[in-house]
DNA sequence: CGCTTTATTGAGAGATATCAATACTTGTGG
DNA sequence: CCACAAGTATTGATATCTCTCAATAAAGCG
């Protein structure tokens, strides 16, 4: 884990592209200049590292630069449950404020950078700024919402939807973040995504097999192409909030 | 829905006995006394009514008084997945802030009373009682966690293992607030149990049964009766935190 | 007390897990 | 630049847990 203590010119939220996906949505210019305060240090992770372990105090939590972070439970026997992964803009070691120390453990997947941010100051400064109070409270909701969609995913669905659900919800997070959103690198492994959507690793790989022979997706190793966006949502119990009718296949 | 609009005598935080398990956590009594302004109402529901629906915006969120709720996510296709059981004490409606409308329902599953706390005065007050901010942090990162360990549960564990969990948690939560832990009346259906756990009616009956017959409980009906803690302990694949081993059975 | 809802139990089916073999990738060192 | 090793992914055959369908029983309700 190496730390990073940036200099007055590179540190600034103020500056940082990821302004609109991450704490700062919604500040004014000089709200966020009181932000830039906050993050003194950051940390850059190799592939494999931990960013921080359960049971481990919280001081910080953390907002993903780049790269992509997995953040899991493991039970004494050895099973493992991956929680999320997560990408740049993303705030990650919420689960810790409850107990004073992180429930999970936030591991790498890439090489990743995130910026830390001490709580206690953050705090302090969201009594000071509303928006900035608020956005957090929503940026904790949202998180909430995501598990409980996850759950829904996990308690109601067959392995099939809920892999098709996990794809699409990567491709929204990415269009979101302003990359193409129908082709990208997978960063996790097959045993990741098992782990996460709860199904063993070879179902995951036959399910991938069975989207590409209906011509839903293409994948090689880790690079995915999602073809038939609709139909991909309509396996996923879902609709397309982009839906294009025009491109509707005919007959 | 009942709305009930409380005289000065009894609509207070400060009088109520719920304070040590509510919103109220860690306040000096003076700032608790500026608790009490936030809650001008409540609301009394009868079994089957709901709180909110998903969709309607957030303006409140909700302590349940006394009762118990249960929050789900419904499919199009009438599928439904529970994703809490919700006790005196608890905070409802938080899934609502990021997006500003509930993302889920809210039912009574019996007789229940809630306050209504407004939330755009809460963000208020939390911004001048910081003890006030944090308490609400936590709650919030703690309905995280527990979100998470509900996907652990679904995720990785067997249905005998989730069912042996899923009465532990109650009965922790029950203990918490000063109730008997090894024997209460279960206020949902065997449904809602295996909706929230991801399994079958069927499978939850048959599971109670074979708990029953190797002794770890008692069941009838839905008054339950913890018999082997360490024995549900185990199954679970936890740890009694209360275990004590002059109990232990020998041999 | 009969009707409706809820829960239990049994038998068989099905989705996913497990076990096993093969193939593909990636990285390393000669 | 190729060969080998270690890790990762695919595919097949079989096993198993849980689901589904069905019948019965028990409880709650008017």
């Amino acid at each position: 884990m190496n730390y990073i203590f940036p200099d007055e010119s590179n540190n600034k939220c103020s500056l940082c592209v990821l302004g609109q996906f991450c704490l700062p949505v919604g500040l004014s210019a000089e709200d966020v200049a009181k932000i830039d305060s906050l993050v003194k240090e950051r940390v850059r992770l190799q592939k494999g590292e931990s960013l921080y372990r359960h049971g481990s105090p919280l001081t910080s939590v953390y907002s993903v630069r780049f790269g992509t972070l997995k953040t899991e439970y493991s039970l004494p026997d050895g099973r493992l449950q991956i929680i999320g992964f997560h990408l740049p803009g993303e705030i990650l070691g919420l689960d810790g404020i409850g107990e004073g120390h992180y429930q999970s453990d936030a591991i790498a997947l890439e090489e990743s950078e995130v910026c830390i941010i001490r709580f206690e100051a953050f705090e302090d400064l969201a009594r000071q700024i509303p928006v900035l109070q608020h956005q957090f409270h929503r940026i904790l909701s949202r998180e909430l919402t995501q598990d409980q969609r996850h759950l829904l995913s996990l308690g109601s669905l067959r392995a099939e939807e809920r892999l098709a659900g996990f794809l699409l919800n990567l491709s929204q997070r990415l269009a979101a973040r302003g990359y193409i959103n129908n082709e990208f690198d997978l960063r996790m492994s097959r045993v990741e995504i098992g782990s996460y959507l709860g199904i063993q690793i070879e179902t995951v790989s036959r399910m991938l097999s069975r989207f590409a022979e209906s011509g839903l997706i293409q994948i090689k190793q880790r690079h995915i192409k999602l073809i038939d966006m609709d139909g991909l949502y309509e396996l996923a119990g879902q609709t397309n909030p982009h839906h294009n009718p025009s491109l509707k296949k005919t007959g």
